[in-house]
DNA sequence: CCAAGATGGGACCGATCGGTCCGGACTGAT
DNA sequence: ATCAGTCCGGACCGATCGGTCCCATCTTGG
C-alpha cells in the first residue's frame, strides 16, 4: 500500500445516502445523486458497496444497530418493570417521528419499495422486525403477560401503526394515540396494571 | 367522431396497472411495461392518462371507490350496532390480507414510494385515510364511546399496523392479532361492551 | 365507394438508471 | 529524483425511464 485508503470513505457515503434514502425514499435516489452528493467517484463507491442492492441493506443494516441501541437504553431505563419497558419502546418510537422528517418506518418502507424477498434490503428489513417481535415477547413474558404472544403481536401493530400514520397523517394525526392504546393493551395482558 | 371510441380501453388499461402496482408497486412498474401487458400503444395510454402520476392517481382512486364499498357494505351488516360495525371494519381489512396478494396497505405503500407531498397518486391516498378516519369518528360517536376521536384513532393504527405487518411478516403474524386488539380497544371505549 | 379523420402500434426522444473502466494524481520506497 | 503501486474522479456503457410523434389502419358520413 502507498497510499492512505481514507477510512472515512465509508462512513461518509452511508451518512449522505441515509440522508437521502430517508427524505426521498431508497427507489427514487440514485447513485449518481449519491456520488454527486458525497463529492467521491463512481469507483469509490462501488468499491465499497458491490451494488445499490447491497448499499441499501448496508442502510438497513445501520438504522437496525441505531434503533436496537435506542430500544436497549429505552429498556435499560426501566429495568426490573419489564411492562414499562414495554410502553418505553412504544414511547421511544412515537419520540422518533415528532421531528420533521417523518417519513414512515424505513423497514417498512424498504419492504414497501422492494417486493423481492430475495432483495437484501427487504431481507435486512424484515429480520429487523423479527428481532423486535421477539424482544417486545420475551419482555412481555417477564411482565407475566397472560398471553405474551398476542401482547407483543398487539405492539407490533400499534408501533407499525404509529410509523405508517405518522408518515401519513402527519405526527399528530392517529399516531399521537399510540401510548394510550399501548397502555390499554398492556394492562389488559398483565396481571397488576402499571400503565395507571 | 368516425371511429368507435373503445370505451372499454380506459378500463383495461387501469385493471393490468392495478395487477403490476399491487404485485410489484407503483414505482418500480414501468410505463412501458403497462403498454406491453395491456396490447395496446403508448399514444393509447398517454390520452386516456395524460402521466404516470396520474394513472397512480387514478389507480389509487379506484381503490378507494373498492374499499369505501366493502367497508359500506360492513358496516350495513351491523346497521344499529356501531361498536360491532367498527369491529368489522378491521375484519374486512385482515380478511383481505389474508390472500396469497400480502402487500400491504397500497394508501400507505404510495405514500411510501412518493414522498412528494403534491404527487397527485399521494393526495388521494392520503385523502382515503382521512376519509377513514372521519367514518370510524362517526361509528365512534354512535356507539357512545367515551372519547371517540381516540378511539378511532387507535383503530387506525391497528389497521394501518395489520397491513403492514401482512406484508412483512405474513398474514399469520402480528397481523393476525389486529381483531382481539380492536376488540380490547373498542370495549374499552364502549360503555357497553358488546365485543365479547 | 370514397374522402375525412380519429385511432392505435410502435419507433423514437433526451434523461437517467445501475454499473464498468480508464487516465491522471498522489504516495512511499529506493 | 525516480519509479512503481494504489486510488480517485469522471467519462462512458447498454438498458430503461417517462413521454412525444408519425404513419398505417379502420370507421363512418356522404
Amino acid at each position: 500500500m502507498t497510499r492512505t485508503p481514507v477510512p472515512g470513505t465509508r462512513r461518509r457515503i452511508l451518512q449522505t445516502a441515509a440522508r437521502l434514502f430517508r427524505e426521498q425514499g431508497a427507489r427514487a435516489v440514485g447513485m449518481q445523486q449519491v456520488v454527486e452528493e458525497t463529492g467521491l467517484g463512481k469507483s469509490a463507491l462501488y468499491r465499497e458497496f458491490t451494488s445499490k442492492d447491497e448499499l441499501v441493506k448496508a442502510w438497513v443494516g445501520e438504522l437496525h444497530d441505531h434503533a436496537w441501541a435506542q430500544i436497549g437504553s429505552a429498556i435499560a431505563r426501566h429495568e426490573g418493570d419489564p411492562a414499562r419497558a414495554l410502553l418505553a419502546i412504544v414511547e421511544q418510537a412515537q419520540e422518533s417521528t415528532q421531528g420533521s422528517d417523518a417519513h414512515g418506518c424505513t423497514f417498512y418502507n424498504t419492504s414497501a419499495e422492494f417486493r423481492d424477498p430475495g432483495h437484501p434490503g427487504r431481507r435486512e428489513a424484515v429480520a429487523h422486525l423479527d428481532r423486535l417481535r421477539e424482544l417486545l415477547c420475551a419482555l412481555a413474558t417477564s411482565a407475566r403477560a397472560t398471553d405474551p404472544k398476542a401482547l407483543a403481536d398487539m405492539l407490533m401493530l400499534i408501533i407499525s401503526g404509529l410509523y405508517a400514520n405518522a408518515a401519513t397523517l402527519g405526527p399528530s394525526g392517529p399516531a399521537a394515540q399510540s401510548i394510550a392504546a399501548a397502555r390499554i393493551l398492556i394492562d389488559q395482558h398483565v396481571p397488576t396494571p402499571e400503565g395507571s
